[in-house]
DNA sequence: CAACTATATCGTAATATTGCAATATATAAA
DNA sequence: TTTATATATTGCAATATTACGATATAGTTG
């Protein structure tokens, strides 16, 4: 089919999916390292420093704001962009969860 | 043309990509929690714990597997599952070098 | 060996994603 | 107001993903 059965799942299972599904593309990896690296907001410099077409990073740029994950700003004829702390802090929570999980291993079974 | 220019990337950029995106399903997360919830490797359960078909659930066991995030053993008839420690800490890795960018704040320009 | 159980693979249909050229929109500058 | 610049949207082709029935494979049990 190609759909994914959302409505069998939880909320959070399909949130973090959702968030997770957004990360999980290079060029988006890509542009969240760059918002690291340069420490501020972004106001066309992505469309330099990424080698795609500008559409496709335009849509990239959705992508992650729509999971949250940036935030974006106009600012008179550019838009800057930078990391949404909120997106980020669902995926902290769910990575120290699995940080207590292989901290206390009594799971040596495979 | 629906190919991700993998290319174009870093490969620490493409293997995060991966892995990010084989926890971007909500089965695979259904997947992953419950591994934690068990505390221990898991034969056949998972059939049984998620509302999709046996093949869907063994394809979605294959792309975690994959990406490095679950290891399988034959044992017998079944096959176990548990955790793959490897996979998730180079996801900690990231989480925790955005951490770092969150918690050095001198970045409120959105 | 035959029947049963557990899991994987194949084949296929439906849908989603990726990428870009062309075009639209909207602000800025001349 | 015209032109330039920045970004978004549309439309489309290529490819990937999701899901599952049918079937294959492999071990277990009788």
């Amino acid at each position: 089919m190609g759909i994914t059965k959302s409505e069998n799942f939880t909320p959070e299972q399909n949130e973090l999916a959702t968030l997770a599904k957004a990360i999980g593309h290079p060029a988006r990896i890509a542009i969240i390292q760059y918002l690291i690296k340069v420490k501020s907001c972004v106001c066309g410099d992505i469309v330099i420093e990424l080698p795609l077409s500008q559409p496709t990073i335009s849509q990239h740029l959705k992508e992650l704001k729509n999971a949250g994950l940036i935030k974006g700003t106009i600012e008179g004829n550019t838009i800057c962009y930078c990391l949404n702390e909120a997106g980020f802090s669902k995926i902290k929570a769910f990575t120290e969860y699995l940080n207590l999980y292989f901290e206390n291993q009594n799971n040596q079974c495979c």
